[in-house]
DNA sequence: AGCACGCCGACT
DNA sequence: GTCGGCGTGCTC
């Protein structure tokens, strides 16, 4: 018997097989984690199957498994090939997402001083100066550990000639996991009471046998295993009194595995409210139930679901009974939710449904926390899984329903590598565990409807809100006319006397700014005119610093063709003179509002301002108190909170993030408008929407206005189809970083010739590439980045056996900025 | 990722 | 003539 082991190095796609010593024969299974060696180095790795037959003829041996228990259930193992496969991810890459944090180890290596050769470096360069001061300070260090102290400056190079010259040594290492298991020490009575009682007359001389007989009582009262702090605060014997007990034979003192669970408090907290609300259902909800209790049965062939309902049509009430109803035929739920509605409050519900079966995964656990919680899902004693994107692989043994909530929220999609996207994620496994997914929002995306009317989802709507009066009226206000009449700030006057109004009223405005994309874009503010480019109808943007060999600095560029332009003194349509490039950020809405009304209390909630922890607590909390009146916030805003007082929702500039060089751009604007006008108004004080533009005629603007998301659905997808974008065709983004802009334009120009070939040597005649092209964000932290996105019917079968070393791969990409 | 091997430019 | 840059390939 052999192992075919994913070796724990992210950048290695291939599998590797090693012998299983017979110490561990009939102990390792598949996804098991174990230790192997790899070149010089020890590394861990993930048994992805055993074979009888190895790929070489002699293959290196396991060392150690690290943990008894496989950490990859099969199915997660079955998810982790499916992905590594359709993301071009390495497989260890993937199997790493899927391990608790701690628990995971790459190896390392291990730098100490020799003291002896100190004097050989005479002339020393800074970099050596700290490093050495750094070791003799600290003592042997990690690379891991050194790499915090040297923020983006390359030592390991001359950390390497230094082990040359017999200055340093260095030595390889894999770190033991971070986490453990947490046990306590406890007693138990291991005799039937009465026998305890008949020996406590001999327990002892005078002075322990009061403290040893009270200890006994105690654990006769007692019937399960009891922390010893425990039961020396209640009967002040100690340990040597414990011992003895136990020698005689009366007692069991062992170790006891114990639950790090953040929730324990919490969920005594809302436990009290356990079951109270039960709540009547819709016939809407009623229907959609029974759906989804239909297929969970396995007699649907459908196994994906499509929940569309907007906020406050009752999703979660579905959530919850369909939970119920997986949980009694003895399998598990995993609920998947945007990062940022992990709140206590959110959760609650859950938490109150099912008291003590729930395990929170967020990313303010600590590390034993995760650990214990990941532990818990693995053994079965976790019912309900609630978290972000990450969550779905928590390893419970028989999964019977996904949900994600908000699916079309773009926190689901992870947009670093591993790049992956937690929505088809979830409907991957749910097909691997045979359980059943139900996706629920409000404004699903383009490609997630697609689904539905396509048949490969099953559509079910909650038309109604279930308790209050219909969406608010949306007031498109047309700033260009606001101009024209000498009104250069940026409120309207209409949006001026409502914020007026309402403060005077004693009642809550949102001001809400979409900052993605500010000072990039250029238009015309006379006519709204957006400067496009002449060959392809992308929006050009400005660059202070040339990014091509022949783009000057301060000029336009197209993202999509590299065209190039200076900035126009007029307007070509209107021959006006205000070109301006956008500039308008939430501090300067803030100082607005408080120049115009300064007695106004307002809260800004923007990136900036929620860096701290629970900041977005505190802040939300602090609006719903009514100790401010205003509040002025980005993207955040859109999510589902549910604010009484709230009956103005001021959008400064719906615009923002329209005109970029992005097919999906609409759609995010679209998607957040809607979100952030369904804020107003959720309570009998009524409410509206003032929408400020400079594109009225816009179909993302327009459509929000109206609540239509089904008219921009289609309106959206006719845009799709035209240019040959999602779902029409698939699209996977390259892109290449360097810190030389030379180097990354030519690396570009050569893979992206070396791909055109490879796509006409095999035919791929609906194939193309859009590219290449510098980055939309062409240079970050002195890095520039340039782009190829590849076009086509199938881009992972042209890509996936090409070495793009030094390249991101992002598949499916939610957005090609 | 690390390391070895291998091929071209600037130095003692 | 070497030292050393990094491009390429391999790790069971």
């Amino acid at each position: 018997m052999f192992a075919r082991v994913a070796v724990n190095v992210p950048a290695i796609s291939d599998l590797f097989d090693y012998s299983i010593p017979a110490e561990l024969a009939g102990q390792v299974q598949a996804g098991c984690l174990v230790t192997v060696p790899f070149g010089n180095q020890t590394v861990q790795g993930i048994i992805i199957q055993l074979i009888d037959v190895a790929a070489v003829v002699d293959p290196k041996s396991i060392l150690d498994l690290l943990d008894p228990d496989p950490v990859l259930t099969p199915s997660l193992l079955g998810l982790a090939i499916r992905l590594a496969e359709s993301t071009l991810n390495p497989l260890a890459s993937i199997v790493s997402l899927m391990l608790p944090t701690g628990l995971s180890q790459q190896a390392d290596m291990l730098y100490s001083v020799n003291s002896g050769k100190l004097s050989v470096a005479g002339d020393q360069s800074p970099v050596t100066k700290r490093l050495l001061n750094l070791l003799n300070e600290r003592g042997a260090l990690r690379g891991r550990q050194i790499d915090t102290h040297f923020a983006k400056i390359d030592w390991r190079r001359t950390a390497a000639v230094l082990v040359k010259k017999g200055v340093l040594s260095s030595k390889h290492v894999l770190p033991v996991p971070r986490v453990r298991p947490k046990y306590l020490r406890v007693a138990q009575l291991s005799v039937p009471p009465e026998e305890a009682e008949a020996e406590m007359p001999n327990l002892g001389t005078r002075q322990t046998l009061a403290r040893r007989q009270s200890a006994l009582q105690f654990l006769v009262r007692q019937p399960d295993a009891i922390n010893l702090s425990w039961v020396y605060a209640e009967t002040g014997c100690n340990l040597a009194d414990l011992q003895e007990l136990e020698e005689r034979g009366l007692i069991r003192l062992f170790e006891s595995e114990i639950f790090r669970d953040p929730l324990e408090r919490a969920g005594r907290e809302v436990g009290e409210e356990t079951g109270t609300q039960v709540l009547e259902l819709t016939p809407d909800q009623s229907s959609a139930l029974e759906e989804i209790d239909r297929a969970a049965k396995g007699n649907d062939q459908h196994s994906t679901f499509l929940l569309y309902g907007i906020t406050g049509s009752g999703k979660t009430e579905i959530y919850l009974r369909a939970a119920e109803e997986t949980i009694k035929h003895g399998r598990q739920v995993i609920i998947l939710v945007p990062e940022i509605a992990l709140t206590p409050q959110a959760v609650r519900r859950f938490l109150s449904r099912f008291p003590g079966q729930v395990g929170l995964v967020h990313s303010k656990l600590s590390e034993g926390e995760r650990y214990d919680t990941w532990r818990r899902a693995r053994s079965g004693k976790l019912k309900v899984i609630i978290g972000a994107r990450s969550a779905l692989f928590s390893p419970l043994p028989n999964v019977g329903l996904i949900v994600v909530d908000e699916c079309h929220d773009p926190s689901f999609h992870q947009s670093e590598p591993p790049y992956y996207h937690a929505v088809t994620a979830a409907q991957d496994y749910a097909h691997l565990c045979g359980a059943v997914c139900v996706l629920g929002s409000a404004t699903p995306t383009v490609e997630q409807r697609f689904q539905a009317e396509t048949g490969q989802a099953v559509k079910l709507e909650l038309p109604y809100r279930i308790s209050e009066a219909g969406l608010p009226p949306v007031q498109v206000v047309d700033m260009r006319e606001e101009l024209k009449t000498g009104n250069r700030g940026i409120f309207s006057r209409v949006l001026a006397e409502s914020l007026a109004e309402v403060i005077s009223r004693g009642e809550q405005a949102i001001l809400f700014l979409n900052r993605r994309g500010t000072a990039t874009y250029i238009f015309c503010r006379d006519c709204g005119l957006v400067l496009k480019c002449p060959n392809c109808e992308t929006p050009l943007t400005l660059h202070i610093e040339g990014l091509t060999l022949n783009m000057q600095p301060s000029m336009l560029l197209c993202h999509h063709c590299n065209y190039t332009r200076k900035i126009p003194q007029t307007c070509p349509a209107c021959s006006g003179k205000n070109i301006r490039a956008y500039g308008l950020g939430s501090e300067k809405v803030e100082n607005d509002v408080q120049a115009m009304f300064p007695n106004v209390r307002t809260l800004r909630w923007d990136w900036d301002t929620t860096r701290q922890k629970d900041a977005h607590e505190m802040i939300l909390t602090h609006f719903a108190n009514h100790q401010a009146d205003v509040l002025v916030g980005t993207q955040m805003l859109a999510k589902g909170l549910d604010l009484p007082l709230v009956t103005l929702v001021g959008i400064v500039l719906a615009d923002v993030g329209l005109n970029l060089p992005d097919p999906f751009a609409s759609e995010r604007v679209f998607q957040t408008l809607t979100q952030v006008a369904g804020r107003a108004g959720r309570s009998a004080l009524g409410g509206k929407v003032i929408l400020q533009t400079f594109m009225p005629e816009h179909y993302a603007i327009q459509f929000a206005s109206n609540h239509d998301a089904n008219g921009f659905y289609e309106r959206e997808l006719e845009y799709r189809k035209q240019l040959g974008y999602p779902p029409y065709a698939r699209l996977a983004r390259l892109e290449y970083r360097h810190a030389d802009p030379l180097k990354a334009e030519e690396e570009s120009q050569k893979t992206a010739a070396g791909l055109r070939d490879r796509i006409k040597l095999e035919g791929r005649h609906q194939t193309e590439l859009i590219g290449p092209v510098p980055s939309f964000f062409a240079k970050v932290d002195g890095i520039y980045r340039w782009q190829i996105i590849v076009r086509g019917p199938d881009p992972v079968s042209l890509l996936h056996d090409i070495k793009l070393r030094d390249w991101r791969i992002e598949v499916d990409p939610i957005s090609l900025l």
